[in-house]
DNA sequence: AACATAAACTGCTAATACGCAGTTTATTAC
DNA sequence: GTAATAAACTGCGTATTAGCAGTTTATGTT
């Protein structure tokens, strides 16, 4: 079994359904490696199965109004992506591109299936994974109908500060301000603008395209009356 | 077993989940009787387990920044509530109030784990309603994220006609301006307002705080470049 | 029917956010 | 290094939304 997936996740909930998930198929998961920015799953195409991250980072999106598109997530080694067509129709709600080099793991719906009716274990760790996940869903439900967007942008910093970490004076995962702007619903032109208060204000370091935290505290305390965070 | 429930479900994934709760505990539920008005969900309490709606409608609502009512959802005959504090921490994340006199079977948490640990099939259902409520809510990011006021709006009350109905000339669930509001993440005075411009569209029926769909389609039309609606 | 109360409504102002058009800066390719 | 391209940025006008303060209308009660 691939124990060095299942040791680099720290979210109980993800890491006991990876476990699980490696635990049924181990080896026979077919592995899939792409090259940076690739789409590999097409929003509105066929269910195939889902993906299971063993390394690189992954953008996942929904497309909107306009061809807007709306960034829901980055996933991780550890993750799980594609899995929302599951059980309700067909097809894939979500788009998938590789933002850097990437394995994964890929197990088909058939494969899915099949063990879901005979290993309950595998059945209770996905369903303690999706009330998990719309948990946090409906958190973030609240807090784009309630947050301005300088809230939202804080909010999103920190979620890549969180999740990917910082470990110079610039964050791991460097975005463009309009992945950025995706991911908090608003312009590319707004973000730029509420990063450049937040670098006037010594709460953000900025240099070309990269960012860093500056000041963590007081980023979140700017936030922190409606004190919860996206752990997705 | 309580047929009437089963059968008034007409989304098949809380339709076989809905089954499946009744075919295992059948009579064993504990049956709760409540006037209108009532909270019977505390946000923020201990997770005691979930509530089977068998008569009544019931409002889900999240609490926010300066406890601003943000509305999740109605609840009607056959749906779960309470569910998503569910294998993630023991805190309900969400409060419910019964606007009707209502019915509801309680499950606790003891009878639920369980349950879940043998009966794959339950286990099974629970895990596609999951998966289902999450692409739902994800949809509705999407919608917080890009719609404007008017257009959430339009979707709210379209949402109503669509679970309540409309018998005669106003729909059979009458909300006020401010569960409206709270359900679409404004204000009251902007429903108002767009209310107001919708009667003068004449798309929209209005008489005291009743209010009736005049144009389905032309409200439909408004907010069909979005394509989706919340089927929560 | 008169009253009390709550909800619905209106006008106004201020804040927020957007989008265009254009400039500057950074990045990549040759 | 230079050119080409893309991304980041700026200014400005406009549109949208929010919130306050007050009025009107509806609703429910005695």
């Amino acid at each position: 079994m691939d124990l060095k997936i299942y040791e680099a996740i720290e979210n109980p909930v993800i890491r006991k359904l990876c476990f699980s998930i490696l635990n049924e198929y181990g080896e026979k998961a077919k592995l899939v490696k792409i090259k940076a920015n690739h789409d590999f799953i097409v929003e509105g195409t066929m269910v195939q199965g889902l993906f299971l991250v063993k390394s690189g980072i992954i953008k996942v999106t929904k497309t909107g109004l306009n061809g807007k598109e709306q960034v829901l997530r980055f996933s991780k080694i550890g993750e799980i992506v594609g899995y929302r067509g599951f059980g309700t129709n067909m097809e894939y709600q979500v788009g998938a591109q590789s933002i850097t080099d990437t394995e994964l793991y890929f197990y088909s719906n058939a494969m899915l299936e099949e063990s879901l009716k005979k290993n309950i274990d595998l059945t209770y760790n996905f369903m303690l994974f999706y009330a998990f996940e719309l948990s946090n869903s409906e958190t973030k439900v609240r807090k784009f109908a309630q947050m301005t967007v300088r809230e939202k942008v804080i909010d999103c910093i920190l979620y890549i500060h969180r999740k990917f970490g910082q470990d110079n004076e610039f964050l791991n995962l460097q975005l463009s301000r309009k992945d950025l702007a995706g991911l908090a619903g608003t312009t590319d032109e707004q973000v730029i603008r509420i990063i450049s208060g937040l670098e006037t204000d010594k709460l953000l370091l900025k240099k070309g395209k990269k960012i860093g935290v500056l000041n963590l505290e007081k980023l979140k305390k700017e936030i922190s009356e409606h004190n919860f965070y996206i752990s997705a």
